[in-house]
DNA sequence: TAACTACATGATAATGATTACAGACTAAAT
DNA sequence: ATTTAGTCTGTAATCATTATCATGTAGTTA
């Protein structure tokens, strides 16, 4: 955990309570997620405080930012890549364990270097399937 | 257009414009585009109809709702399928035209009907590898 | 170790997108 | 022409996020 000093990050007991609950978190954790979470032990945590270190994380690339839930925002700690199948319906969010490489020619990258890729399927889950059947 | 009607989807004036709008745009137009675009013809027309017709298109696959960018909803009316490379730095959208066939297991599907995909690839554009370079 | 400085914190206010509401209206069916 | 279920619109409410700024403190330097 140290080496945050090194890319400018200082380590304050607020932002070590975050990497801690970012560390042992398997989902997508909202920015509510993480204040929740950390003001048990800070109860004079803010929202800002929460935002300024996901900000800071995601600029140093510690964290990345997800887009899967709309009007929301959701950050992944990021260990193994996984992608997500969405229910159009009711935005059930189910995940998916598995890692696809993808090409991306020369010309369609722009002079980009990329990082990675994520995945969102689009579908009906089950329940969605048979409400849309006795809607018609 | 007349289809709509079968689908339980009236058509009135307003959502006509919105319609016609939508069918003419290359993009992913948000909500405000669709307004800025349709309050020419009609100058009463408010956000609320906007967001209701987006919402009854989109419940009836007519559209597809985008969540690259964050706290703000993006439509896709749909036409050849494409994908997205988003500077983590700066979120500059460059579009990916071509397809990919992604397999997802029986298990994984988890009973879905997958109707379609989105692919987020993630990088870093010319000018934000520079000003990252230049931070460190 | 003390003092310094740049950066972080947190309470509050502001913003911006989206949703809720309710009364008036109207498309489409009969 | 009548009916009715669904739509329109202005407004208010909500929710997530960002901005502000005075205060506090991590990490550096002397």
């Amino acid at each position: 955990m140290e080496h945050y000093r090194d890319i400018g990050f200082k380590l304050t007991p607020q932002r070590i309570a975050i990497l801690d609950f970012l560390e042992g978190h398997k989902g997508h954790p909202t920015a509510e997620d993480v204040y929740k979470a950390v003001v048990k032990r800070f109860p004079t945590m803010s929202f800002a405080t929460v935002y300024n270190t996901l900000q800071a994380l995601k600029e140093r690339g510690r964290v990345a930012e997800l887009s899967i839930d709309p009007g929301k925002r959701r950050f992944d700690p990021g260990r193994e890549p996984h992608h997500h199948l969405v229910c159009t319906g009711c935005r059930r969010i189910v995940d998916i364990h598995r890692s696809y490489k993808l090409p991306v020619s020369e010309k369609e990258r722009a002079g980009f270097d990329i990082t990675g890729n994520h995945v969102e399927f689009h579908g009906r889950c089950p329940s969605c399937k048979k409400k849309l059947l006795s809607a018609v």
